[in-house]
DNA sequence: ATAATAGTGTCTATTAGACACTATGTC
DNA sequence: GACATAGTGTCTAATAGACACTATTAT
């Protein structure tokens, strides 16, 4: 095992992203209210992205650990998972130099029920958080929401069987903005992402024709094809 | 200093990309072609990213890292750099589990001349690479090529003074297919982030104005700006 | 004048938005 | 029937593409 001067403390860490009644909900977990034994926890009693470490004997790479930390700590298998970036740095963990490298992962309404030990808060009330997490929490629904404008990223977020009105409300939430039936409806019909179930669902007024994800669906990318004009700063070093 | 059972052995390796003869370049560095002293260096002669290690002590975080690496190894100040993702796992390098940062740098091709020990290859013409150095480059490239199709990006591959001509041929390079003059200057214009100099440069035929990135100017992002339909796989766990 | 490249005018085809209309269910 | 929501037809405005035309330099 090579721990030597060139090694960082690493940590992945996961925003698991979820609409509930409509809203985009985060799932965290409380952090310890004392410290256990000796070794003094950070940030007692504040809430935390679910994460872990590296488990270099059986993790071929992060990939691995952000499925099975998924698993292990949040009870729950994503539709969709993907980097965000590398946090680093002296001042993110008060026992000195680490790093976390940050995914968001998007699971379905229906998985929320299931998964075991966690809470869900709305990205727009966060509790008190742990290390650099809000930030990150803020990077992912941004990294979201602007994906949302171009692609069918969040189709991820919904449960097996919705109508094309469900769709059009989480293009709405996410984008913060109401879309144009006939136009929403030309776009999902130019990506041939679902395909209609051949039954209906009645809640109040004429049924809608159910779909779901078409099989071997992947992430489609088109320019201009939901919203107006995303921007997204620029690093320059 | 922590460096336990959870600490990775972390390099940060940088993409940097300029504009050659017309052609997408990457700066490599050749590795040593035999073992230093004791310990045996992996991949000896082969060609590698420039790159290098945090200096806990020093670097505030990865990207003070990586604007040291750009200058120290590579003798170059980029006008943007941003994070790839980060590559792990216990395949990539001989000696064990361990992780890099690759990031993207872009220069332009005035800065190529400075450059010091750094040999420059077509992006098309790799020669044997270091670790996972192939595919870092391939990705930086996806990269740069499908944010072309949407945002300003290029402009960070341009001299300081340059002709919407020059502009055009870049985006042409990038997208891999020509580009309608007009339709091309109505985006430009559009996306306010040029100013003329009131200067002309002649070469052969109707001298053209020059133009400069303008002051202040961020990264645009249009829907739909350049080209047709970019698609970037999805990842799903 | 001719060649070469810069820059513009303008027609047309395509697409996006608005919005009214029809369709199908419940009460 | 009224009401509510689903789904479609279609006009119009905005945009993108094509491409010809004018402009300005060198030889």
């Amino acid at each position: 095992m090579s721990t030597n001067q060139f090694s960082v403390p690493l940590s992945i860490d996961v925003v698991v992203l979820a609409l509930i009644e409509g809203g985009l909900n985060v799932a965290l977990l409380k952090r310890p209210d004392h410290s256990i034994g000796d070794a003094p926890e950070p940030f007692p009693g504040a809430w935390a992205l679910p994460g872990g470490t590296v488990d270099k004997e059986h993790d071929a790479d992060t990939s691995v650990t952000v499925v099975r930390v998924l698993a292990q700590k949040a009870g729950i298998q994503a539709h969709f998972a993907e980097q965000l970036r590398l946090f680093s740095g002296k001042d993110r963990d008060p026992r000195g130099w680490s790093a976390a490298l940050a995914h968001v992962a998007l699971v379905s309404p229906n998985s929320v029920k299931e998964g075991g030990a966690l809470t869900w808060f709305s990205v727009d009330k966060l509790p008190r958080l742990a290390f650099d997490h809000e930030r990150m929490i803020q990077e992912a629904t941004l990294r979201v929401r602007n994906k949302t404008s171009y692609s069918t990223l969040p189709l991820y977020l919904m449960d097996d069987e919705f109508t094309l009105s469900d769709l059009q409300a989480v293009y709405e939430e996410l984008l913060g903005e109401p879309q144009d039936k006939r136009t929403f409806r030309r776009m999902v019909d130019a990506m041939e992402v679902v395909v209609p179930l051949g039954k209906k669902r009645a809640e109040r007024g004429r049924p809608a024709e159910l779909f779901q994800v078409r099989m071997g669906a992947q992430l489609v990318i088109l320019p201009g094809a939901f919203s107006s004009n995303p921007t997204i700063p620029a690093k320059t070093i």
